[in-house]
DNA sequence: ACTTGACTTAAACCTCACTTTAACTCCTAA
DNA sequence: TTAGGAGTTAAAGTGAGGTTTAAGTCAAGT
């Protein structure tokens, strides 16, 4: 009982067992195995899972988890230290995607009035405008929020 | 020139024309056609796409956006009206989406102090507790934010 | 020993929002 | 009239983040 099966690191994580191997596959968890070859978790994954549910939450990409994870000093416990230097970034990138939010909805309050919807003037409909609201020196949505960038048309 | 083709509508607003075909597929956009076949759009798409543009920014997916157009007066260019009763959904939403990450950064803080990353008691790692925290009467995070929910793996 | 539920794998499938490709036609300026 | 850029279609591809399926193996209680 000191090790975990995957289903059970599953119902006490609250991934589904297909997430946990998927995870696996990806190089987010590593696994030992029992002579029959069944996964074998320590007790350990459920914080590693944890993480990674967190980390989720804050829009991070799998790739970006596999990163900061593997900057976590590798098979020993993460430490209050360990935590609070990543969980800065993570605050930096929540706080980037708030006051992008702020900046749309401010830029629609600005814009009810008008019922314009012109594309070169209406906040609303333009990036660029929006990342000159948050201030000088190209800043952008945050990823989540950034528009895939068109391969074809280029604006005029 | 009263009518636009498809590179023209692209080059005008951003989009692809790929992107103009597929929200055409969708029932997002509909044009007229010269005898020839190609797709000539009057100058109100752009005010079209703008819309859309914008709803994308909000997070809304493009079956929403088919509800939110079909709901404008159908071949009327939107009115101030329109746009005022529209975008007030835009704003709760946006609001929605801000609260639920404003919460998420204030459990990071709480969080930084204890090191916990625990599955039941860690307010990042826990959405039920996120939602418990914007008060009552089952909220939830915003769909971006929100987790798919596992099929399998039912919690504990 | 046997039954049963949990586990294994690779590979296929899923959704979303598009893009790319292939093979072809249209339109316009020279 | 012809070159060639712009347009057309259906179908397949992309990428993220997994889930589902098929065909089988393992582990544990009785």
């Amino acid at each position: 009982m000191n090790s975990l099966t995957v289903g059970e690191a599953a119902r006490r994580s609250g991934f589904a067992t297909s997430a946990l191997r998927f995870y696996e596959r990806e190089g987010l968890l590593s696994a030992e195995r029992t002579e029959g070859g069944q996964r074998r978790y320590p007790r350990s994954v459920l914080r590693r899972l944890a993480f990674i549910r967190a980390a989720r939450h804050v829009g991070l990409t799998l790739d970006e988890i596999r990163a900061a994870l593997d900057e976590l000093p590798s098979s020993r416990t993460p430490t209050r230290a360990d935590w609070t230097r990543i969980s800065k970034l993570w605050r930096e990138r929540l706080n980037e995607e708030i006051e992008a939010l702020v900046a749309l909805r401010d830029g629609l309050d600005s814009c009810i009035g008008c019922g314009c919807l012109s594309l070169k003037r209406c906040l609303m409909s333009n990036p660029g405008d929006i990342a000159g609201s948050l201030g000088p020196g190209a800043q952008y949505l945050p990823k989540p929020l950034r528009e895939p960038e068109p391969k074809d048309a280029t604006p005029s």
